[in-house]
DNA sequence: ATGTAC
């Protein structure tokens, strides 16, 4: 290891190689802490507390080889945002607190075959039906409102529910992780209460930083891979981001709740109590791990409806079938969930439950979980940047199962809380900035969602793609930039 | 992120 070190306040990182920071053990920590990132963006993660998060979970019971932080990294329900952490499924743990509220919020992407030529002119009529006819915002209103038994069905089937209720094609699922079915998914294990939250919320973006943006390719970098993505310079595609609601909300506080009430001895060894885990092997972890997978089917069937909805917006806007359009999904991919993986731990290989907080799953190809589509080249992996900057498609790299656990980022990453931006921006006048001078047409239910999500309160997502594309965890492949965006 | 309630 060189001697080159980077001090954030306090804290020590030691340079392992280029874009590799350690954190070494000290005191109660099980193993190292690792930060993925150059020193610029070190310099903004040094300023909340993102490191001391991810040291505080390498005191999970079971964290294997090293906790992990990812480019992105920001300071968030204790667990980091951008967070990785493997941990042992027979000796270890599954933390709830480390997964966080959103369980699988996530992004999707869709392909079509307009391009910007064909858009043009028409970006606020678009606007304005995408925002009219998708629900978004806090609180109730889903484009399906139901049961509780419709929401139960849901949870077990997931994107198979959408197909039988005509909310989905079968592509949809093909291109899908687990083919839009979580296995394990028990709808037993989710309370009333959530299930009463998610009843009318099915179909809906929600608020924060959920949106819906349709964008155009400026950039193809690996022609390849972007060939196999189908994905090329001034198409149109559509980037959705949102997660479980109400409902994973609920599912989360219903298990940090158990947590207290069955487990206080573990959660009393770990620094914070954000950080509730359940020991693997016990009831309450397999029962987390139930709701866990049934709240992650949930959201995918919240995307596919929110995606199937947008085809029909395009029908009315652009005046023909969508299929015409070829409206395909491209892939969507999970930024909130722990999975039972299989990874080569010193030679040998373990069961893991791979928590990815603000982390987005990145296999290389050859990778049995990739879809067939892309098995050649590598799961496709989305991460969006702000609603002035755009976003990136990646593919899963060939260095990303030794260093990282099979993951990389999954955005840009904050820089400021929500409380500082109102404090920095004005709504109205974000949306103003991002009309005249980038023609971006921005619609939301409050102008202090604009405020919160305007584009300077956030990291340089270029600089984030850089990182993950150098270290080969995650290889660019395009990049896009906004024309609409809604938001709640 | 999230039904400005337990």
């Amino acid at each position: 290891m060189s001697n080159v070190t980077f001090d954030a306040d306090g804290i020590t990182l030691e340079r392992v190689r280029e874009y590799v920071w350690e954190i070494p053990p000290e005191g109660d920590m099980r193993a190292p802490a690792r930060v993925f990132a150059s020193e610029a963006l070190l310099e903004e993660i040094k300023e909340d507390k993102t490191l001391e998060q991810i040291k505080n979970t390498t005191h999970l019971p079971g964290i294997t080889n090293y906790a992990i932080c990812m480019p992105d990294g920001h300071q968030g329900y204790g667990f980091p945002v951008g967070g990785v952490g493997a941990i042992d499924a027979e000796d270890g743990c599954i933390s709830p607190g480390s997964v966080g509220y959103d369980i699988n919020c996530g992004v999707r992407m869709m392909r079509t075959n307009l391009t910007y030529d064909d858009l043009q002119g028409r970006e606020e009529e678009l606007v304005d039906s995408l925002f009219t006819n998708i629900p978004s915002g806090l609180g109730g209103g889903g484009i399906v409102e139901s049961g509780v038994d419709t929401v139960e069905e849901i949870l077990e089937r997931g994107v198979d529910w959408a197909l039988e209720n005509g909310h989905a094609v079968e592509g949809d699922l093909l291109h899908c992780e687990d083919e839009g079915v979580r296995a394990g998914a028990d709808a037993d294990k989710i309370s009333q209460k959530a299930k009463d939250r998610g009843k009318n919320q099915i179909g809906s973006l929600g608020s924060g930083n959920h949106f819906l943006e349709v964008q155009r390719v400026t950039d193809v970098f690996d022609e390849e891979v972007g060939a196999a993505f189908g994905l090329e310079k001034d198409q149109i595609v559509v980037l959705i981001h949102c997660g479980s609601r109400g409902l994973g909300h609920q599912t989360c506080n219903d298990y940090l709740r158990k947590i207290e009430q069955q487990h206080q001895g573990l959660l009393d060894q770990l620094p914070d109590k954000e950080l509730a885990a359940a020991p693997a092997g016990s009831q309450l972890a397999e029962d987390y791990y139930g709701a866990m997978n049934a709240a992650i089917n949930f959201a995918w069937v919240n995307r596919q409806l929110i995606m199937h909805r947008t085809r029909q917006v395009f029908e009315r806007v652009f005046d023909r079938p969508w299929e015409e359009m070829e409206m395909e999904l491209l892939y969507d991919v999970a930024h909130n969930i722990a999975k039972k993986e299989t990874h080569t731990v010193g030679g040998e290989d373990r069961e893991l439950y791979v928590h990815r907080k603000g982390a987005t799953r990145a296999f290389p190809a050859g990778h049995p979980d990739v879809p067939n589509a892309y098995r050649d080249v590598g799961q496709p992996v989305i991460i969006p940047g702000s609603m002035g900057a755009g976003s990136y498609v990646l593919r899963g790299g060939e260095n990303s199962m030794d260093l990282t656990f099979g993951s990389t980022a999954h955005g840009a990453g904050r820089l400021m809380s929500r409380t500082q931006a109102k404090n920095e921006y004005w709504g109205g006048d974000v949306q103003d900035a991002l009309e005249e001078q980038d023609r971006i047409y921005v619609k939301a239910q409050s102008g202090a969602t604009i405020a919160e999500e305007a584009p300077g309160v956030y990291k340089d997502v270029d600089e984030v793609v850089r990182i993950s594309d150098a270290l080969g965890i995650g290889d660019k492949v395009a990049r896009t930039f906004p024309i609409c965006n809604i938001k709640g």
